[in-house]
DNA sequence: GCGTAGATCGTCT
DNA sequence: GACGATCTACGCT
């Protein structure tokens, strides 16, 4: 967007036209957001700078619901200045700063007014290297280069952010519950992380990923 | 491998 | 004035 926006990680440099990859429909992203979290999974960020398109395949997310989540930022309809984006139509980006360092990037999802989303939590290379990179919300944007200046961006409308749809299969998909979410009381129990099973990215403890392997989740 | 503490500041009460 | 949808370093096992 902006000159002054950070340069993403040159080691995220991909050709997504070579890929030959799809956008979704706006339709995808105004859907539930439990399913969308799961079908983000293995789809692919892609951030256009200086005319060249960086881009990561996405390993890890979490649903965050409006109302009724003691977790989302738009807990009981809670509408500041902070949270607007979450309130737009669904295939729009909410990024925020948190503990002072760190941003975190989410879609947005449903129809304008209602405030669910998408947080972003890892991602994988387009070499599939640095498992490391990638791995948590906050290395993620800091290696895309996101910050607040794409604060609500739309990823539909041809501009420099967008998201593509995976190719070949549907990744094996783990569910667990979210990370960092323990003050949200009951919500805090809800399985509303996915991730892929096969990917060396995934970022949180190591325990949370084992009691996975082991518990079969769909 | 695991747990804890500290960094650091925008946001909301 | 308190608290994060985090990350890192460090100490211990």
């Amino acid at each position: 967007m902006t000159k002054t926006d950070a340069c993403p990680d040159s080691r995220l440099l991909f050709d997504p036209e070579a890929m030959h990859l799809r956008e979704f429909p706006r339709a995808f992203f105004r859907g539930d957001t439990r399913e969308i979290g799961r079908r983000l999974v293995g789809t692919w960020f892609a951030r256009r700078h200086s005319g060249q398109w960086y881009g990561a395949r996405i390993v890890e997310t979490e649903a965050y619901l409006g109302m009724e989540d003691a977790a989302a930022h738009s807990y009981r309809g809670r509408r500041t200045p902070r949270v607007e984006p979450m309130y737009m139509d669904g295939g729009h980006l909410y990024v925020y700063f948190v503990y002072g360092m760190h941003h975190c990037a989410n879609v947005v999802t449903r129809r304008a007014g209602i405030a669910e989303a998408v947080l972003l939590r890892a991602a994988e290379c387009p070499d599939g290297s640095n498992a490391r990179l990638l791995s948590g919300p906050g290395r993620f944007c800091a290696a895309l280069g996101l910050t607040r200046s794409f604060n609500g961006a739309d990823l539909l409308k041809g501009g420099d952010v967008r998201l593509f749809r995976g190719r070949g299969g549907a990744p094996r998909i783990g569910i667990t519950v979210r990370i960092g979410v323990d003050y949200s009381g009951e919500a805090k129990t809800w399985p509303l992380r996915f991730f892929d099973r096969d990917s060396s990215a995934v970022s949180g403890p190591a325990r949370l990923k084992k009691e996975l392997q082991m518990t079969n989740y769909e």
